[in-house]
DNA sequence: CTGAAAGCGCTTACAG
DNA sequence: CTGAAAGCGCTTACAG
């Protein structure tokens, strides 16, 4: 029952205890700051912390205290089935708008001493459930981008730990963050048909399953009809969130000659971003021929040529506020169930047709 | 001593064990694949583990196997000193670069069961360093981007875990990986100044203390200067490695009505981003009036306008490879001390002034 | 305020 | 092959 220095290197509380003469339980507590010790208890214990350089085990910490400050993120990696059945992977992507909400939530739990443990998965792998139930027991709740399991599963899930969605769906058992689809995508179609005057809209989409876009385009779709303007859709406008998606989508329709709308709003901004490159790469100009317009804002969208109109998300307070309602549930037993939607607004730039104007800048979220 | 379901939710070992009717000590063997138990004793903890849905718990695992299959992964937030002494912090920008590279890591972690668990740091907030040495504890290993810690701290915090820096610098306790900054950088000058003839050339810098950013900005000097150009230089060519950092050194030095060169090397793309926009805003054109190079080849420059010619270096893979050498060192306790160096590729596209040629597909790194 | 002891939920020699 | 038991390194009632 020596559980002093092992020979492996890390001194253990033992250590420090022996050499504050104390008991590990006055260590711990000087460490945790809990019922506040003797300055000289103190002291000593401080002391010998520094001198043998001792950070406590995480594992054990955890173990212990029922809490591992932890938590774990599941984002989707794209993949796209194409037409012929093949599969073409975008994977060297970066995630731009997935990446700086994870940046969101990792700046709230360091404010908490959370850490944030990432996960992506691909949906059409065999076995993305299993690690994502694994993901589950290293953490003390999971926040899951988009919709990366089925309401059966985030119903087992949820049993396991606190589980919060973000632009998925709310369910009695784990609660939802998402930004106003409806609201952003109706601003934006009345300024696309009202104050532009376009009469053929298409919406390229992304994830067929994804819940953000199952709302866009939904949306996009009534209200365009709704206007009296013409909504062009179908399969081949679906894309996967990625700019060669949106790319792929474009090269595709120029193939075979279709007649492209007048304008079309993408799923997402990095969609529209490689819309309109190939778009441009076919001569055609944006918004001169076509108009093109995202969703999110993702920063790259102020740098683009043309500057790109889009529905502007609060990104990173998109995952602050997923982080904080997991927070609540994982501290303070909160109940799941919850809906939070969190405000968007249209920017118009200049690839819908609007003229530039002096740079804007949008007001901080 | 009853360690069966506490009420709280999660079954544990002994809840299977007991429903199989074996030992726990048979649950953990079927569980983890050793010593190949009876079909029999298999099947009844398969069928036992099924029904209750019992996942082990992360921590308890991590502390009797001493081993947590957890990657500790530090990136360095930007924050930029204003000449004025101020700090603007450029923190809604997502870091392309350092992003991709995580999911390399993350991708080449999950063939080995290992989770990825991220850190982000601001070097000038004040406690940053323990922030760190806490993510140690929660980790196996720490894969730390740039330069975020001082030699004795990273000799110190070898001492916790084994660490991989990530275009850093090597040393006795720590393996390095990195792209070959030399190389590309020599090919760049030589394509801007030979093929292109331009004879006043600035490196607009990344972070002050990144190893990258040193060795790119040594190697464009010197290799501008022995071509017989001129390297324009100083402190007002500072940036932060983000596109905002790059616009504003523009922005500052089109105010001061500072001669341009003819030529700005950028430290990095996601800069050169920023560069571009804030010439094309006040009216330069790119390639035309001036020409710009970024380094990296992130995925978005290949959707820009004009494209961005850069030097290429292998990011997931970079990535992949900061992983690999760390398991090594985890698992089969592989002395530190090693430094793997990547290849790089200069990638003429349009911006140096290249005529566009029919688009270009980099193959595959 | 402090210490001795139990316990967190696993894995792994050690016997059998 | 399997089980009883020790132990991983902490935290936290429980006494004193």
């Amino acid at each position: 029952m020596d559980n002093s220095d092992p020979g492996n290197g890390q001194p253990t509380i033992y250590d420090v205890a022996r050499a504050a003469g104390v008991s590990i339980a006055s260590v711990s507590r000087v460490l945790n700051g809990r019922r506040n010790p003797l300055p000289d208890t103190r002291e000593r214990v401080e002391r010998a912390v520094a001198e043998l350089g001792f950070i406590p085990d995480g594992a054990a910490r955890a173990l212990s205290a029922r809490l591992k400050e932890v938590v774990g993120v599941v984002i989707r990696r794209p993949t796209v089935t194409m037409a012929d059945g093949g599969i073409f992977a975008d994977e060297e992507e970066s995630l731009q708008f997935p990446d700086l909400i994870n940046r969101g939530i990792e700046v709230a739990a360091q404010h908490r001493d959370f850490s944030l443990l990432v996960c992506s998965v691909d949906v059409d792998d065999h076995d993305y459930s299993r690690r994502i139930f694994a993901l589950a027991r290293k953490s003390d709740g999971l926040i899951l981008h988009d919709q990366v399991l089925d309401p059966d599963q985030l119903a087992r899930l949820s049993r396991q730990v606190p589980i919060v969605t973000l632009a998925g769906v709310q369910s009695p058992s784990t609660t939802n963050v998402g930004g106003d689809n409806v609201t952003g995508m109706r601003e934006l179609v009345r300024h696309l048909v009202r104050d532009h005057g376009f009469r053929t809209l298409a919406y390229l989409g992304g994830h067929a399953t994804s819940p953000d876009n199952i709302a866009r385009h939904a949306t996009f779709g009534a209200e365009v009809t709704a206007s009296g303007a013409a909504f062009t859709d179908g399969p081949q406008w679906q894309g996967n969130y990625c700019a060669a998606g949106g790319a792929r989508v474009i090269e595709r329709l120029l193939a075979e000659e279709a007649v492209l709308p007048e304008a079309i709003a993408c799923a997402n901004d990095q969609t529209a971003l490689g819309v309109v490159h190939a778009l441009t790469q076919h001569g055609l100009d944006v918004p001169g021929d076509i108009a093109v317009t995202g969703f999110d804002d993702i920063p790259v969208a102020r740098h683009l040529r043309p500057l790109l109109t889009t529905v502007r998300q609060p990104i990173q307070q998109l995952g602050a506020t997923a982080f904080q309602a997991l927070y609540a549930m994982v501290r303070d037993g909160e109940a799941a169930g919850r809906n939070v939607m969190l405000p968007t607004t249209l920017i118009r730039r200049e690839s819908c047709g609007c003229t530039p104007g002096p740079a804007v800048r949008p007001t901080a979220g």
